[in-house]
This record gives structure tokens, sequence and C-alpha cells, in this order.
DNA sequence: CTTGAAATTTTACGCGCGTAAAGATTTTCG
DNA sequence: CGAAAATCTTTACGCGCGTAAAATTTCAAG
């Protein structure tokens, strides 16, 4: 790293010595050029530290290798998770991912997709909010730029939807339920805001009949994504008036489990499947901190990178094809369960 | 919004009946135009729905909207909801965010950073992995663009820097712990990633001899960002063994702490600061889910919205400034003691 | 040394927009 | 109503780079 800035790819070629055609050339696919030329310019790029002007390029580029990704929540931990993932593996693929967040808003998340959309990306891997969108915007977008949905279907949108398999993930949970105590009753709550939370409601009462039993479903009021306190406090409610169904809850999803547990434990139950307790607790999704609750919390894991890989790979997919898969493609990840020891 | 795309802002001026450089002088600043000039381009707008293009944009103003945010591990629950608070107010405020990780590694650091000095931020709003940094490389970055620093300070850098006062924060905590039993030790990382460890470190030292007590350093092994795998681990090996030099424990921060929790549930102590129990467990930072831990987590808060309007409130001064604060700013603020059960 | 293909240089244009300058038009106000 | 002030239109250039076409050089093989 040297001295002087370099202000433009014209200036660097004159200090390297090639000329700037071929350095814009380099840039594009360093490979393309001769090994000899290369050589040269890898050597000046040492010594005077330049980057072409994304602007600039992008604006040039029909193709820009930008890849775009959306999640509903960015402060839950499942999605910062598989963001995570994703950026990291995008890197590595030598695209340039750009992180965006809905907030949970329908308004934001069709402000994302314009944004998006001028950002003229590769492709875009979309986590939308689901029933909370503007199916309308969502459809627009996904014509207009290669998407891949993920975690949250919607109907023939997108070039491929990956996610999990709720009725599989569900059942799965709900049998291991049945077979070791009382049935369960369900947590929910009453109006969701997670997008898969209408499956796991269909997949529980599908299980349950499949098993022969009717299912109890407890659906609690709130609003928005502090899933832990409605958990929580629909918790408190229930335990301290009529409680549970039965002795046996599963939650929706990880978070509200883990609010009930808060709540069970301040109710002076003794959570577990152990001998001297008296309830039992699972959720879903295997969040990162299930596994440090007390007790530690049993439920159905969602393998994050096999998404974050699987969505990756059909957005590359996509955008070698030019932008559209001949077949939109479903890839359901199976759960797996995550026995502990709540439940 | 209409059926045909717009291309550029030519065609969309020759369609609102106004010229390009009005139209560009409207994006710009719409209080910039004449009344009746502005209601006729805002009617064509809502007719055609067209967007100045980002790059072509970027490119020539000198200053960007765009303002660049910088975390050092998105999957944190702390950074994930202060990047929340920030985005929010930035989107708010008429700018573009645009959010990065560092992945907890000193090289993407660096890149994230190359990244974003092409991009032409207004500003930055930077959590650096703090001594993990490549200082020369933040440095620079921060000679060539307006940045605030947040979380973790790197003396003399950047414009300001917005954190928490540590040892105000620990100090409370501590002297609170004496008060009302058994005098705490400090559980940490031997190698601590989190940027703040060090500061805790001696804010703990420092408050425990000014209480007359000898401070008592649990010093664990592990790496990386599994904070509650390494406090569990650590918990699991010293509940088997020796124990903790006393019944009261404070960690370094409350990722540690729910690991311990979740050992010391294991190992079956009770914990809390009520009848019964034998054992107490402290935490920092008042994370999201301190508060459903069992039992629920005694903490010191940080002020996540207040750090997160402060720094965007200090970019957007500097920024106005022209790129520079006349003197560099340290803005401290107070952690507030948030009892609760366990300790 | 000759030949021809491959790579590079030269030249030139375009992307979409910011912006400056000069002239035309509209608004404001005495 | 008339002149100054504000605003708009026209015209023109530049930003940094992609990219195409033609001219030139390089390199390996004969």
């Amino acid at each position: 790293m040297d001295g002087r800035r370099i202000k433009n790819m014209e200036e660097f070629a004159a200090l390297s010595g090639i000329s700037r055609p071929t350095v814009s050339k380099y840039f594009n696919d360093p490979t393309s050029v001769r090994q000899a030329t290369r050589k040269r310019i890898e050597a000046a790029l040492e010594q005077y530290d330049y980057r072409p002007n994304i602007f600039a390029v992008n604006q040039n580029r029909r193709n820009t290798k930008n890849i775009g990704i959306v999640v509903p929540y960015l402060a839950d931990p499942f999605f910062a998770e598989i963001a995570r993932n994703i950026e990291q593996r995008c890197i590595e693929a030598g695209y340039f991912p750009i992180l965006f967040s809905s907030h949970g808003e329908k308004e934001l998340e069709t402000d994302v997709l314009d944004t998006l959309r001028s950002l003229k990306p590769a492709g875009v891997l979309l986590a939308p909010l689901g029933r909370r969108s503007d199916r309308g915007a969502v459809e627009r977008f996904c014509h207009d730029v290669p998407t891949i949905l993920f975690d949250s279907e919607m109907d023939a949108l997108g070039e491929a939807f990956v996610g999990s398999n709720n009725p599989q993930s569900v059942g799965l949970m709900v049998e291991y339920l049945c077979r070791t105590g009382e049935p369960p009753s369900f947590l929910e709550m009453k109006a969701p805001t997670n997008p898969n939370a209408r499956k796991r409601h269909a997949a529980y009462v599908a299980a349950m009949e499949r098993f022969g039993h009717a299912p109890m479903l407890v659906r609690v009021p709130g609003a928005g994504w502090d899933f832990e306190r409605i958990g929580y406090e629909a918790g408190m409610r229930q335990l301290a008036g009529a409680g549970f169904p039965t002795d046996t809850v599963l939650c929706s999803n990880d978070r509200l489990a883990i609010g009930l547990l808060a709540a069970a434990f301040e109710s002076g139950r003794r959570v577990g499947h152990q001998d001297g307790s008296d309830f039992r607790i699972a959720g879903h999704d295997d969040h990162p901190f299930a596994r440090y609750t007390s007790p530690s919390l049993t439920t159905v894991s969602q393998d994050y990178a096999a998404i974050a890989e699987r969505s990756l790979s059909l957005i590359f997919e996509t955008i070698e094809a030019g932008g559209t898969l001949d077949q939109r493609r479903t890839i359901l990840f199976e759960g797996k369960l995550v026995m502990r020891m709540s439940a």
C-alpha cells in the first residue's frame, strides 16, 4: 500500500502500464487476461490498493454481483443466524450481500423491495412476512428480479421455495409427546406474526386427529415480535387461572416456549419429563438459545445451514439460467427431534 | 401506478412535463422547487412510479445518503437489536442504512471497511471488534469517512464514541451484590471476544478493591461468539469440581450468565436471592432474553435505544459540519440495575 | 523467419444522472 | 403595470466504467 490515492481506473491503468479496457476485463474476470498481464495488474494492485467504483460498475453492468437478502425481523435470532450463514457463503462465492429487514411491517417490506429493485441485484433471497405481505408488491418484484423465497411460503411466487416441512416436524413432536405422556395442547398467537404459524397450527390439528386425540388449542392475544413476552404473559394468566388443558404444552415456536418456561418457573411448576415434574413444554425451531433454558428445551430443529446453503445455490442456479428456472421448485427440509429436558 | 416502465429521468421528465434538471432538483430536495411544479411531479410520480437509479445518483453526488452500520456479530441479540434501532431511525431521517457484520473476524472487518469506503457513505456507525481490529485499517478508514464509534472504544479514532460507562455499571452491580450477600467472583473469558470485556474486568477489580474485597477471577477458556456454550461448559466444569470461589458469580455479560444459569440448573443448584437458594448469578447488558431465564436474570441494563439515537444524531451532526467535529466527543450512558430473581 | 491465432491497445460511445451557465418564463410586489 | 426576483428550460459537460470494433502487438507453432 503506497501513498497517493488512485482516482479512477484510467489512472490505475496508467500506473500499472496496462490499458484501461484490459484492466476492466481483469476486474470482471481475472482469468480472462494473459497470465503475465494478470501478474502485472496484481503487483500494481498491491502497491496502490485501488478498487473500482462500485456505483460506476453497477451502473453499466446489466447483471450486478449484488445479492439481496430480506428477512422479516432481524432481531429474531433465527433470522439473524440464517442471515449470517447466507452472508458468509455469499462473500465466499464472490457476491456482495446486502441485508435488509422488513422490521415486521408490510409497508417497510414493500419499501425494501422497491429499494432492492433499483439496486439491480443479480438475485434476491426473500423471507417474506407471508400473509401480512402485500402480495401484489411481492409478485411484481418476483417478476422483475430473480427471487428465491425461504422460510415462509407464498405459493407460486419466486423461482423456488426453501423451508421446513411443518407437517412432518410438528407431527414428529406430537407423536413423541403422545407416546411419552399426555397429548399436548398447542400454544399459539391468536393473530400470529410468524409466517409459519398457520401451517404449524394445521399440522398440529392433523397430527392430533391422526393419533385419535381432540386438538386442544390455547390461542393467546398479543401482536408484534416480542414472542417471549407473549408466551410469558399467556403462561402467567393460564397458570394463575384455569391452567392448560393438559400437562403438556407444545408451543408454535421456541420463543413462545421460552416465555412459557419462565412463567412456569415463576408459578412454581416443575417442568420436565423426569420424576417429580408435572409439566411438559416443547417448542419448535431449535432456537440458538433453546439449549440453555432451564430446563433445556425439547424442540424440533431446523437446519439453518442447509436452508441457507440450498437457497443460495438455487439463486445461483437461477442467475446462471438467465433469471428463471424452468419449473418452480419446492425444497422442504425435515425437522429432527431434539430431545432435551423440558419434555 | 400505471403500465409502462420508465427507463430514466429523461423519460419521466417528459411525461410529467417538466425539464430533467428541475426533476433532478426535486429529487435532491423536494422543497427546492416551486409548489406548483412539485405538485405536478408528485402527480406524475403516483402515476408512473419512477425512482432515480441509485447507482447513477451516487456516482455523481459527492455526498450520498448512505449510512453504513457495522457490527461485530449480527447474530448476537444485543447487536441485532441495536442495528434494528439504528436502521429504523435512519430511514425516518431520509437516509439509507446499509448493514454489515464483521462476523467476528479481523479480516472481514477490514474487508467491510474497504467495501464501505467505495460506497461513499455520508457517514458510518462502527462498532469495531476492538482489540482484535486492525487498528491501522480502522484509523485509515476514519480518516477518509466520517465515523462514529459505538459500543467498543478505540481511543482517538472516529469523531466520537458512544457507549456505556462500564466502571459505573459494573460498580453498581458489585456494590449491590456485596451489600446483599457474599462478594461476587467474576466469570469471564480468558481471551475475550467481546470488546468490552477488558473494561469490565478492570471495573470489577477496581470495585472489589474499593469495597475492601480481594477480586476473585474465574477465567475460562473458549473462543468465538458462542458465549452461552462457553458459560455453560465453564459452569459444568466448576460446579462438578472445586466450585466457584463464592456463592455469587458476576458474569462479564448476560450471554455467559445464561450459559452459567443452565449449568447451575443442571447441577441441581438453586439459583436466586431468596430463601432456599444457594447460588447467585448476575450478568451485564440486559440482553433481550434476560427477562425470561429461569430464574430471571439480575443484570445491568444498557439503553439500546439511547445508544442508537445518540450515535445517529452525532453522525448527522458530523455530516452537517462537513465531516469532522471540532473536538472528539465521548458519550457514556450509565447502566441501571435491573433486579430480578437470580441475584 | 513466417504465419496465424490470441491477446492487447486504441478509439469511441453510452449508461443515468448531477450540475453549471445562459436565456426564457413566471411570480412577486411596490 | 412594470421591474426585480425567483424559478424554470435549454444546452452542455463530466462522473467512472462497460463494452464493442478496429488496429496493433504478442506468442507459439511451423
